[in-house]
DNA sequence: ACTTGTTTGAAACAACTGTTTTATACCCGT
DNA sequence: ACGGGTATAAAACAGTTGTTTCAAACAAGT
């Protein structure tokens, strides 16, 4: 009895759910509910039975590449921990913090920029953000809640007492939402516009723009409020 | 003869093409590829026979859809002409220019913001743009290179000569586009995430907000140059 | 009224769709 | 060696796909 795969427990070969995820994920982001089970299969060198057999149906199949793309970018860039942060107003504990917001929008960058890592799994996760279908609402709303009211956090930290409130952390973290997300929505954009320099497409130096660009801001506002009090 | 077309001279009726063209966009918006022709003509109210007979086939229909979707953007949400601006640098013109920015950015605002009027369209070409067809790539591509040409101009008038440089340039046009965009791509987004004030999901002003940061922007790279100097 | 060209709907078409069935190979504990 | 659970492939399944055919309806010119 038990669970133990048939045939491939000597060799380290991947399994053929594994494989299916991977191609059919690849497939999905390109064709979205178009792609067949056969050139799925195909792909995959399997049989159409296998879809079935492993995941019940095509539409489950189609749930399982999302779920999978998500867990890997979760894994392959882990956003950094703004659980326990050190209070204080010093310079140094400050400093910190800014290179914690560093870290983390890199982290994010990272994630919807990476090709050589991730190469479908963002084009899928974009597929659901601009048409979302109803089996992957739920299991992606938690998977950008969970870093979302991370990253709000950390803005409210570093904004300090002072400047903290709820509607200027929303309009930072639209905005670096916003030119994270640009690093994959206008891939194509920037290759038509001739946007493309060689920096323009890596993540961390988009993360850096973004992050002197928020710091900016909020010294801005620093500035202007000890001129007026 | 001619090309007068058949029963539908006398009253004000829409054709079966132009009723098509605006079922399909819809239907292809939410379903991409996998929208079937039956659901497109019977949502429509006409035989199968008519995509056939009136676009040759679905794939030329779809061509038509994202076409149509391209025109009426640029028709209804009009961007300013920028062709001939008036030189100088006395503080009336900068100040013109500096308003003549901020109307294009509430049009550019507008076409990816403006739910009421397009409900379709962003969808269609947000599609296009995650996942490009190669049939519509070149049109796709004339149409945000025309309005883009005319960013990059303005950019370089608002800058002044002092300023002025293509690498500047193009880091405030990826952020104004990034931002722009956002108003669409992250719209399931600001749902999920309880980022959805009333005034975040109105285009103008999200428009006011990037320009404001942008005319921020340069005004601090003004000071710093003079400071430097 | 008759012809001409245009547009439409119902039916038919072959090809393809997702899924199921059936039979065979495989590994593992006994 | 053998039986039981697991995995796979090939074939068959009913339903749907995009497209075509064909006859009829229609408006306009003569």
């Amino acid at each position: 009895m038990g669970k133990r795969s048939g045939r491939l427990s000597q060799a380290s070969e991947v399994s053929t759910a594994e494989r299916l995820i991977e191609v059919a994920g690849e497939i999905f982001a390109q064709k979205g509910n178009a792609a067949t089970v056969r050139e799925i299969c195909a792909a995959a060198g399997c049989s159409v039975a296998a879809i079935n057999y492993h995941f019940g149906d095509k539409q489950r199949l189609y749930v399982r590449c999302v779920e999978a793309a998500c867990e890997r970018k979760q894994r392959l860039f882990p956003v950094p921990n703004v659980d326990s942060l050190p209070g204080g107003t010093d310079l140094q504990t400050r400093k910190h913090r800014e290179e914690l917001l560093r870290e983390f929008l890199r982290a994010l960058a990272r994630r919807t920029g990476s090709e050589a890592t991730a190469p479908w799994q963002n084009t899928l996760m974009l597929r659901e953000i601009i048409a979302p279908s109803e089996q992957v609402a739920e299991r992606l709303g938690e998977y950008f809640k969970a870093d979302f009211q991370r990253l709000d956090r950390l803005l409210g930290e570093v904004l300090g007492e002072v400047l903290n409130s709820p509607a200027l952390r929303r309009s930072l973290a639209t905005q670096i939402i916003a030119r994270s997300m640009f690093l994959r929505t206008g891939k194509s954009l920037r290759a038509i516009l001739g946007l493309d320099t060689p920096e323009n497409e890596i993540p961390e130096h988009v993360a850096d723009e973004i992050c002197d660009s928020i710091l900016n801001q909020i010294s801005a506002l620093r500035t202007n409020m000890k001129i007026s009090s």
